[in-house]
Formats: C-alpha cells, sequence, structure tokens
DNA sequence: TGTACATCAGTGAACGCGCGTTCACTGATGTAC
DNA sequence: TGTACATCAGTGAACGCGCGTTCACTGATGTAC
C-alpha cells in the first residue's frame, strides 16, 4: 500500500463494520433484550443488508457470544483501574461501592447486556455468561484469602462469600442499570445500600467459624 | 342445571381450557423463556386452535401476567404452610435453608418463570414480577424487625437486610431450577451454601451499627 | 507508473415459514316458557 | 317433560408481515508483473 492513509483499507473497513454490528445489537438489546432482537433488525441498524451479517458472524448466537467477551474484558479492564487506585486500600468497602456503581454507569449497556441474558438469554449466551461469573467468583475469592479475617478460612467459605459478593454485585449492578439518567439522589441511595450489604457481611467475618 | 354432574358445566370446561393454557405456556417457558414462546405455540400445546387463546386472553402479556399473579400465589401459600412448622422456629436458618430448596423443587416451573421472566421478560411481565419481589422485601422485613439482634434498627437498616435476603432466595432458587433432577449431591450442596450465606449475615446483626 | 487479474465486503431478488389477528361459522350447553 | 331460541367456547380459512437463509451479482480494494 503506497497511498496515503485518507482510505480505510479493506480490513479496517471490515473492522468498522464489525463494530457497528457488535454496538447495534448492544444498543437494541437494552430495550428488548437480545433474545428478542433480529438479524435483520441488527443489519438495519448498522447499516449494511441482512446478507452483509454473514461476512462477520455465522448466526445470531455467535453475535452474542462476541458481545459477553466484550463486556466481560470491558468490565476486567475497569476493575484493573480501580485496584490502581490507592484509595481503594484505605476503605475498601467504601470504595468497591462507589467503583461498583461509577463503572455500572460507564458501560451500561454492557451490564445491562449481562445482567439480562445471564438469565434470559439464548442456551449459549446464558452459559457463556455464567461461566464468566464463575471465573470471577474464583478470582475475587483470591483476593479476600489474603484479608485479616479471612486468611485461615477453609477454600469453601470463602468460595462461598466471594460468590455472596458477586451476586450482590450483579443484584446492584441491575438495579443501577434499571436508574433513570440524571437520578443522583437514586444514585447515591444505591451506593449506600450496597456500601450498607457489604459492610455487613464483613463484619459477619469477624466471628465465622464453619 | 337438574343433570348429573357427570358432563361438565360451559364454565367448568372453559376454566379447564384456562389452566391448560397457563400450565402450557408454563411448561414451554421453562426450555425457551416465555418472552420467546408464541401465541400459537401455547395453542397447539394446550390443544386448542390459535383464534381460541383470546377467549380466554387479550394477548401474550396478559398470560404472562396472569402467571406472574399464580406463581407469587403459589410461593406465599408454601411460605405460609412452612410457618406453621414447629421446627421453623428451633433453627431459623437450617430451616429456612431446607424450606427454600423444598419448595422450589415442588415448583420448579413458577420459580424458573420468576427468575427468568424478572430480568428476560417483556416490559409488563418484569415489572409486575419487581413489584411483587419488593412486597416480599418488606414483608420479610416485618418479620425480621422482631428479632432479637434487629429489634431497634432504623427501618432503612432492616429493609436493607431484607433485600439482602430476598436477593440471595432468588438466586439460590435460580441454582436449584438450573439444577439437574435427581442429583441429591448438588441439592444439598445448594442448601449448605444457602445455610452459611445466611449464617455468616446473621452473624453480622450482632455487630451492626448504622 | 500502468495493466490485467484476484479477492471479497456488501448487494438485491427470491424462497418458504410461522407469526398475530380478522372474520364468519358451528354446534353443544343453557334458558324461558 | 318438550320445544324454540340465546349464548358462547372453540373452529377453520384467510390476510399481510417480518423473519433467516440461498444465490448469483457488483465493484472497489489489493496484488503480480
Amino acid at each position: 500500500m503506497t497511498e496515503s492513509a485518507q482510505t480505510a483499507s479493506r480490513q479496517e473497513q471490515k473492522e468498522r463494520t464489525r463494530q457497528a454490528i457488535l454496538s447495534s445489537a448492544l444498543e437494541l438489546a437494552q430495550t428488548q433484550g437480545f433474545a428478542q432482537i433480529s438479524l435483520r433488525q441488527v443489519a438495519r441498524h448498522a447499516g449494511i443488508v441482512p446478507t452483509a451479517f454473514y461476512r462477520h458472524f455465522d448466526s445470531m448466537d455467535e453475535l452474542g457470544l462476541a458481545l459477553v467477551e466484550q463486556s466481560f474484558s470491558t468490565l476486567r479492564r475497569m476493575i484493573r483501574e480501580a485496584q490502581r487506585d490507592p484509595q481503594v486500600f484505605e476503605n475498601i468497602i467504601d470504595a468497591a461501592a462507589v467503583v461498583l456503581v461509577e463503572t455500572v454507569k460507564q458501560s451500561k449497556a454492557h451490564f445491562a447486556f449481562v445482567a439480562r441474558e445471564r438469565v434470559g438469554g439464548s442456551e449459549a449466551v446464558s452459559r457463556a455468561i455464567n461461566h464468566e461469573l464463575e471465573l470471577f467468583v474464583s478470582e475475587l475469592a483470591v483476593v479476600l484469602a489474603r484479608l485479616p479475617n479471612i486468611e485461615n478460612w477453609s477454600s469453601e467459605d470463602v468460595q462461598m462469600v466471594s460468590r455472596l459478593f458477586v451476586r450482590n454485585m450483579v443484584s446492584n449492578a441491575e438495579e443501577v442499570v434499571a436508574m433513570p439518567d440524571n437520578r443522583p439522589d437514586l444514585e447515591e441511595k444505591i451506593k449506600e445500600g450496597a456500601r450498607r450489604q457489604m459492610r455487613l457481611i464483613v463484619i459477619g467475618f469477624r466471628d465465622w467459624r464453619s
């Protein structure tokens, strides 16, 4: 390619269309749920003809799985960034509540997709989501195992409490997703609720015996 | 009516068809999700012609709302029965875990419907389910407020912990629903997990300060 | 640089299918006398 | 009890529609020489 980079290469253009399909599907899934939207709707919204869809995905299920992947990589990146924040180590609970709400707010569409298709989606999509969430539980368990009151718990107990946290995270994320925009009062309420729930659980740590 | 009761009256027969529609929809919804099933599928499964559906419900949404009602009345009846059991007052947590698993097992289809359509369903259906769940949180809060360590908590805190319990109940119910039949080992694992989670939360009660 | 050919993302017509909904109907159940 | 009429749950044909998928195609981008 000796041309100036003004015009897009074939593969750049293809990637752009692929992203248009992904973001169209994500947007449409927000209102009706992914399982309810059609290949033709997605194509129309992405500005291509239905048959062109097949140049990028074999089926709607394949598209759904790609969205699961995209959603979780977004989530993981945000958590990694949050962990770099020194504040997090000072007051882990308050920080977690804030990070949760802020993170979810920033990529509402991905969270809405995960929360909704986890139970309502096609077999393949919801299996993929639950698999990712189980990975998350295990990852969090590793972090929790290092906390003072927990260090000599059995691994089953650590896994259990990790599952309790992740479940609550998902539930709270659902609430943020359902939250209408521009309602800082509601937002604060959810944060405060998440904070209290986490504190209650953490208080239990001290006196826990298996 | 002077006839012997051997043949069904018109309204008895109509009610029977209505129940056939409801149970057909519930069964079909188990595998694909209610939002994915069609009026014609339900009619076919219920043994009537599609147009006869309209003698009973105005639309699939109306049918969905009827299923929400049926599911929650089943749930409430089971909880009322469980409360009569004297064991429940001796060890409230163990009893709750057992009741949860047993109750859900007995009417898997209704729980599956509630768990799934709560987030994946149509606007109208999921709003109805979340409304019923909020009622549940408030009802449980009244019960919790009478527990020793909780009696002088603020009502917001009681509501918060009630929400924490109901969320976990829903999550555990989802697991039981997803559980393959005839796996007593898995069943025991879920019960044990539920028991531990509840115990951890209850332990936190003692030292909680708002 | 210029030419001839290959690649392949996106096109557009066509298909058969199941859908929700309408409509006029049928025939058993129920009621009035 | 017997007859004539009303009710209404369920029927069956018909409709227009959006769907997923097939196929042969077009024409811009990319490559070889």
